[in-house]
DNA sequence: CAGTGGTCTAGACCACCTT
DNA sequence: AGGTGGTCTAGACCACTGT
């Protein structure tokens, strides 16, 4: 029940924000008034002012003051875990089978994989309780990634293998609705022209991009729910 | 150039952890040790310490220290901007049209709205360059949102509206993909079929439940992207 | 029980911005 | 030019947890 001082001052503003007492643009007491209110040392407050900044809660101007901010879109934590994970939380059985597997020179991977140099080219179905349920098509850059060379990815899918080996800086995902092709129905045993969830990400560590990666959801058995707390 | 010395111990720190230097599992020194090494004070390398915690770099256990945290998912923020920024950073003209409205009473809200009391439904489309690349259906709260009760949503948009009215506290997203029904390919002037984006959002305030809403995108008009810099 | 992270203090200096 | 946030210090005590 007794929280630490700083989640008190933290409470106590985000509590004023929220409910309308503070509307946007409202200045907030000087870190030294409320340090004095607080009895405390202006770190305390410095402390919870910043991570109220940080959340977006506030805007701290130097000389002028910490003011409400003005919110100016939703935003929302979209976590995109392991297919395997998915699965398992659903309390079904998963299985990844692995299609394809090419090593490409340099120059062979697509445009939209933006690997210039040699990739290995990885494609496969996941499996939920013997259903596809995603089809997947990757291109791992080998500069990146060298010890990816030694893999079959037949066992572990190359996500899976990936995010346990290669710690990655920046990705970028891109979520679009697409009508499944031929090829793409067939292997999710679907109709062609159903309505799928496509999921693109490009991934890089530090400078060097590592791999980008394609996915494909039927559209009723695959969701992406995300829940957004600030602060 | 000269950054801040919290700076310059989480870039080196992330730095290691990024080369593969310290794979996941590894130690850290401990903060008494890091003080030592960068002639510091310990609350200086505390704090970098819990940013880094904090950006699930590493894990911190009382006693036993800190190591390097093994990643488990792939996250990302997801910016869920005003459709009238959208079309505006594009360079097309917006124009938001509302086709109904209309005040509920208590239990007549459709059940995925949530909406237990009274609501207003606000029905319409979002126009970018005179072409329709969204519609949009909503309830709102008239318990939470008192005020919307006296609007019309013929010049704003009820997103827009609410943004600059209601602070909210959290909010969930579902990400789906739809075949267009005849109705809705009527109003986005697509085949009914087509592959759709559907975005359904929940937004609460405290403990009240404020809106839902739920659009939907011809899949080759929108998608979403999101970047993401864990840091 | 010992030692780690977690929190807080009272003070200091600086960079920057508004007036 | 003055006052704000931004950063840092040297010390302290506490809570938790692994041995």
């Amino acid at each position: 029940m007794t929280a630490t001082l700083d989640q008190r001052i933290r409470g106590d503003i985000s509590a004023r924000i929220h409910s309308g007492e503070w509307p946007p643009g409202t200045r907030i007491p000087y870190e030294t008034e409320l340090a004095a209110h607080y009895g405390c040392a202006r770190a305390t407050v410095s402390k919870a002012m910043e991570t109220l900044a940080r959340a977006g809660l506030i805007e701290r101007r130097r000389k002028a003051g910490s003011f409400v901010a003005r919110p100016h879109s939703q935003s929302a934590v979209l976590e995109v875990p392991d297919l395997a994970s998915v699965a398992a939380a659903k309390g079904e059985t998963y299985r990844w089978q692995r299609n394809r597997l090419a090593a490409l020179a340099a120059g062979e991977a697509p445009d939209i994989a933006g690997i210039a140099g040699a990739a290995l080219a990885v494609e496969g179905v996941h499996f939920a309780d013997d259903l596809p349920f995603a089809i997947e098509e990757r291109w791992i850059s080998l500069a990146a990634v060298p010890g990816c060379a030694d893999e079959d990815f037949t066992g572990t899918a190359p996500g899976t293998w990936l995010l346990g080996h290669v710690p990655w800086t920046h990705a970028r995902h891109r979520i679009r609705a697409v009508a499944a092709s031929a090829a793409e129905a067939r292997r999710l045993a679907i109709r062609p022209g159903t309505a799928c969830l496509s999921l693109e990400r490009w991934t890089w560590r530090a400078r060097d991009y590592v791999t980008y990666v394609r996915q494909l959801f039927p559209g009723d058995r695959h969701d992406l729910i995300a829940d957004f707390d600030p602060s």
